[in-house]
DNA sequence: ATTTAAAAAATGAACGTTCATTCATAAATT
DNA sequence: AATTTATGAATGAACGTTCATTTTTTAAAT
């Protein structure tokens, strides 16, 4: 095989690694050889990938965040309709979390905690910009509660990684029906009522 | 002073140096030597007192969030009607997360880790039981969506929990104002329309 | 009140373990 | 043969926990 291509099947077998011990066990309580052993790799050669654990779980937060925001707006257009644009992203933020909840879990578990540089959260920060230019629009055509972008998302977004998380619990089974519900309530709560 | 009430107060400022550590470090990055530090004790201290780090932090996470639920149904009664129920727990359970932030935090990030042992964590879940027996009226009654209860929090209550983490990074700044528009997006979220 | 001795609480240095990281050596690639 | 990539045992720092010793508290005796 390719040189560069093992090179890149590595760094994502790492990456992969990461992300499922830390959801099991959390950061501090993973150690660099058992995300080695699970890499099929030996420890020494995580640090020819990364600069220590550290810059390890921020490239990980940036590549998933990246991921998540990429498949969020892959179906969205400009010429779309606040409505229409608001339901196009928020059913495929709902499907990541379904189909790549290892991803999500990750994500929800980064964005909880001092984990992650502030340097990289900033970063995974900026690619969701769209979501928030569309709620602009939609509070000057009035159609959007002319409220805070981190009241819209805590109230439109934010939900969906708590029933995330509790389906991981096995408190709640996620399903087509009930995520039809999440976003009837994610919707009346962000739109403005005539 | 009398003994009981200087063990009363070590293990006080134990729990509240784990709590203020914990928030800003993580669990596993909080080391019991600096928690006794912390709370002008001796390490080996520590131990007349919580079995071992895990109790400790299984311990705190039961104390605070008793704290929590007993602040949220300080001043609700069963008599009230479902709006005015819901209306008096939720602005409860915001002042809780206003005026005692530090404890919120750390219930938030307990929620979203992995640190917290499962039959803690069971034991933390159970005292909200009388906002979910109001939900179960509010559905029997045809006032509130006919979904789940994990459902029901994840729009009505769950998202309080990101806006003070955002407050916490210092991208929003939580006050009267914004606390009203929280509780109407959570209170449209869940209120069944006519 | 004061003394005294037994009991309880607290201390902190020491222990054994775990972990992130390094680097001399080996394997793979060019 | 030279260069790049990978290895994994070795290193040293940090940590949770223990326990021999000290300090404080208690309460009985004076």
């Amino acid at each position: 095989m390719a040189k560069l291509q093992k090179s890149i099947d590595k760094r994502k077998a790492l990456i992969k690694a990461t992300i499922e011990l830390v959801n099991n066990n959390g950061f501090h309580a993973t150690p660099m050889s058992k995300i080695a052993k699970m890499a099929n790799v030996s420890p020494g050669t995580i640090y020819l990938y990364f600069e220590n654990k550290q810059d390890l779980v921020n490239q990980t937060y940036i590549e998933v965040k990246t991921e998540y925001t990429n498949y969020a707006f892959k179906t969205y257009d400009l010429t779309m309709t606040v409505a229409e644009g608001f339901k196009t992203i928020w059913f495929r933020i709902a499907d990541f979390k379904l189909n790549e909840c290892e991803n999500a879990l990750f994500l929800a578990q980064c964005d909880n905690t001092p984990m992650i540089d502030e340097e990289s959260r900033q970063e995974g920060i900026k690619h969701l910009q769209p979501l928030l230019d569309l709620w602009t629009r939609g509070k000057n055509e009035s159609l959007i509660k002319p409220i805070s972008n981190h009241m819209l998302y805590a109230y439109a977004i934010n939900p969906l990684s708590f029933l995330l998380m509790s389906q991981k619990r096995g408190a709640i089974k996620l399903n087509k029906k009930n995520m039809e519900e999440a976003f009837e309530a994610a919707w009346t709560s962000i739109k403005l009522n005539k």
